[in-house]
DNA sequence: CGCTTTTTTCTCGACAGTCGAGAAAATAGA
DNA sequence: TCTATTTTCTCGACTGTCGAGAAAAAAGCG
């Protein structure tokens, strides 16, 4: 169904262009934005006045002048405009870092994950949040949002986690869970999903037309986050259930209870497990030291034919996985991070002995496959990439109505 | 990356909304095209004179007046405005029909397709272009689109069959096969696409929120369409490559060549062949007559045990794929179609079986799986939504520069 | 038949937004 | 101090939506 359109949508969609071009670029002069978004410049200084006077934006102390005529004016965020908290959540350890509205970090603490209940866990969180304010001696009011993320299976539209490996299907609402006072400006991300977004925003930056791409991390379960730019829209992002999709009918045991997910024979103890010849239903355990896969994967260096084999049955699994990925979505090429990308060497043939075969990489070619290191950097920057996005739509959106009564 | 706005582009936008509502609910008054689009009576005004002058709707003869008051004035799209052909390829018969731009169907016919080659095949669809006009005696000019649709992977973008039953990887351009005639105005839909917005539209109309849904159709290939609604756009279609998704790894011989494909398990050609025992390696018919695949199905109704395993086995192979794309993508209501519904009670359970095992069933619980009928006239419904849609985009886009220099 | 009531359509002025052109501002260099 | 240059700001024209009320057209009523 199609929705009505109005002069003053026409103004917010163009505020929060301005927004998100200063927000690309850093600071900008008048004329820069003009260019940048196309808006005559008539237009940029109604804009800007607008957003000026709503304390969004300022204009910063004028540089050194780049030669001569009348000398630039830059626009930036206003840093104290609101500030970001991201939290990243892994297995043993939880991340706060808090951000001005510029974008820049302004401190950053990792505490260790409660072991256990539901609610030990929960409760961390509210505490960490508040002793994130505290530190920065900011009020709760000044936060403008919460960004989480997690691995696991997340709600597309609410702060929930439906499953994780921690919990289980034991699910967390973000919104009720952490109450009155973060819950109603929380979201919540997959971790994968970040580093999807922060590849996306890397490549356009790059101003490549910029193809629909999936990041896959490797560790102990294995993310997905896929990033489909369509035609004249925005990207869309999301994190399908991939490590829990079916790679055998009836196969191995996965810690999800069910059998023969491709982390059943992907993840770290799926290693673990068909290296030492353990039954394939045993009831694997949640975390498996790292130190402990390394040491296989020495011995397949070696050529000991068990650890070779668990290896490459891992990278069959992905493989097949990933076939099926293109199957169903559109052609897109493969980010692969995370932990296990260490052990890429030995995973890399099964990946694309899994890939080979299948009808869509004999139609359209093998994707492009390509490993990427700081897995921890881009899920910062994707946290900040979407949160901003998010934030600046908010923004414009709350100012008009409040703004018109104080002017 | 967000693009700028103005206010004719308002215009656009309203006028299409405009369009649209007309579209769904047929003859409809000032006031009642104001209430249905929430847009004011003075803005309706403006828009139904705007598009009464560029000749694309027209005020009805008045009807029995409802009551007293001033009587209502019913505008339409004007018959006259332009055509619409849509054209539905299959593996023995290629249909034609026409159709006017209020959306009625004005002629219809049906020629086999030539076997053989891909010239031929794109010789016959030019005839019977050609053909189409000269019944209704219209001019091609006034073809406003040529809307067509086959089985197998169509390009996402370009009018392109990447792959089909019947010439395989042979892909066909039908921009560059139709020439200059029909070239620039035609597009291609995969059949079941179509099936799923049909479905999608209908629910619509139904006034429900509106959940994603996926068409599965099942025949001598398997077909998927998925509709996905997000939230404040449009329903996203897509017909990704379901039927030549990796079931078993290295397993049955399919028609394209590759092993494992879902088709290769859950296809007729797969039914008779794992009925008869013939070795799943055998390069499979093109095309299998139906009532051999009726004679198994009553041998498997009467409990012949090869018989009954054939159908078991493709519905497991569908309940895993089911499974698959609901892992790598949301939960979605699931329809069945296609001649092979016939035989949905020999294969039902194996459906659920295959289903019933993975962790997003487990999760989520079983989809909401629903058989339906008329296949006809659903992908004939989606040809014209989808057609319509797409025209009344275009006209109103071109609309303004030519008709602004008339006035 | 003329007047009133009722319903719908049409029109007018107010307001919001974008744009192009040109005025105004501010600096470097002559 | 004056001029060239670059950037920012301002003004009027244009397009669009909206609310209110006028105008139109039919039914009901005395």
């Amino acid at each position: 169904m199609l929705a009505k359109s109005s002069t003053e949508l026409v103004r917010q969609q163009n505020s929060a262009l301005v927004l998100s071009v200063l927000r690309r670029e850093g600071r900008l002069s008048h004329t820069q934005i003009s260019e940048a978004t196309g808006l005559s410049s008539a237009t940029i200084s109604a804009i800007t006045a607008d957003l000026e006077r709503s304390a969004i934006i300022e204009k910063s102390e004028q540089q050194a002048p780049t030669g001569r005529g009348r000398p630039r004016v830059l626009f930036s965020q206003r840093r104290d405009c609101g500030y970001l908290i991201t939290v990243i959540i892994s297995s043993d350890s939880i991340q706060y870092s808090l951000v001005d509205y510029a974008g820049t970090l302004l401190d950053r603490f990792t505490e260790t994950r409660p072991e256990g209940s539901r609610e030990a866990f929960v409760a961390a969180i509210s505490a960490g949040l508040d002793r994130t304010v505290q530190r920065a001696d900011i009020g709760r009011n000044q936060v403008l949002l919460v960004s989480l993320s997690s691995k696991g299976l997340v709600s597309p539209s609410e702060p929930v986690l439906v499953w994780s490996p921690m919990l289980g299907s034991e699910a967390v609402d973000f919104r009720v869970a952490l109450g009155e006072n973060w819950g109603d400006k929380v979201v919540l991300n997959n971790e994968t999903l970040l580093v999807a977004k922060a590849l996306q925003q890397r490549q356009a930056r790059g101003a490549q037309p910029g193809a629909s791409l999936a990041a896959i991390s490797l560790g102990h379960s294995i993310g997905l986050g896929i990033a489909r730019t369509l035609p004249e829209k925005d990207a869309e992002i999301s994190a399908p259930n991939f490590g829990h999709m079916l790679h055998i009918p009836g196969g191995a045991l996965c810690r999800c209870g069910a059998r023969g997910c491709i982390e059943a024979y992907a993840g770290f103890y799926a290693v673990l497990r068909s290296a030492f010849e353990v039954r394939a239903d045993t009831v694997p355990a949640k975390i498996v030291p790292l130190a402990e896969v390394d040491k296989i994967a020495a011995l397949a260096r070696q050529g000991q034919r068990m650890a070779v084999l668990a290896f490459r049955q891992a990278g069959v699994a992905l493989g097949n996985g990933i076939s099926r990925l293109l199957s169903l979505y559109d052609h897109m090429s493969i980010f692969i991070t995370g932990p296990g990308i260490r052990y890429y060497d030995l995973l890399q043939a099964g990946v694309e002995e899994g890939l080979a075969q299948t009808h869509v990489v004999r139609l359209s070619g093998m994707p492009r496959l390509e490993v990427v290191v700081d897995e921890a950097a881009l899920v910062f920057e994707g946290h900040v990439g979407l949160a901003f996005s998010l934030i600046d739509r908010d923004i414009i959106a709350l100012r008009t109505p409040l703004q018109a009564a104080g002017e």
